[in-house]
DNA sequence: GCCAGGATGTTA
DNA sequence: AACATCCTGGCG
């Protein structure tokens, strides 16, 4: 299996978030399938927090490609986006959903009574499936030992609009395998 | 099954 | 004040 390294990052934000469709997602001992994403462009896209908040600014232009963007959400949970960074444009893709492929225990171990199916789920469900949090924040995720990103089957994801924002509710900026049983939710 | 509401921290 | 969410409980 490939690993995706940096280059792939250097792509605009939506190619990202459509090609991280269908890869594998490693973590600390789990290991996910990607089935849904959401790509932010750091300009122009009203609903990327660069938009709004200098500090996100200030984290594109200091940090490097392929970084870790791990902010709370609602006061409740952490959600895990990657920098991209170093071609024509920046900006992050949100990690929306994984199906669980192994680690298993772990992930069951941090959510008890939840179902296999549902673990990774959701950007929120997903970490606290794998144990990301805060400390996570400005890592770097590509080079990091024991995690990463690995090429799995190609296929056509579909595309539809962002889920829970406001703004810019036009551009089908969400991606995700139709397939999968483990959506956040239907497209 | 669907919808309303609440929890809760960080940024601005 | 707003927010890139999730879970529960009330309905039928």
């Amino acid at each position: 299996m490939r690993a995706i390294w940096e280059d792939f990052f250097t792509q605009d934000p939506v190619t990202c978030a459509r090609g991280l469709i269908g890869c594998q997602f490693v973590w600390l001992g789990c290991v996910g399938r990607i089935v849904e994403t959401e790509a932010y462009d750091s300009e122009g896209d009203p609903a990327c927090h660069t938009w709004f908040r200098p500090g996100a600014r200030a984290f594109v232009e200091r940090q490097a490609v392929g970084d870790a963007y791990v902010y709370m959400n609602y006061g409740v949970h952490w959600l895990f986006n990657i920098l991209v960074k170093g071609g024509k444009r920046s900006g992050f893709v949100l990690i929306r959903a994984i199906e669980p492929v192994s680690g298993l225990e772990l992930m069951k171990q941090r959510r008890p009574g939840v179902k296999e199916l549902l673990l990774g789920a959701g950007p929120g469900r997903l970490t606290r499936a794998l144990g990301i949090d805060g400390e996570v924040h400005g890592m770097s995720f590509l080079r990091a030992e024991g995690c990463g990103i690995f090429r799995g089957k190609t296929l056509e994801p579909i595309a539809g609009p962002r889920i829970g924002i406001s703004r810019a509710t036009d551009l089908l900026w969400r991606f995700g395998d139709p397939d999968s049983p483990s959506l956040s939710r239907k497209f």
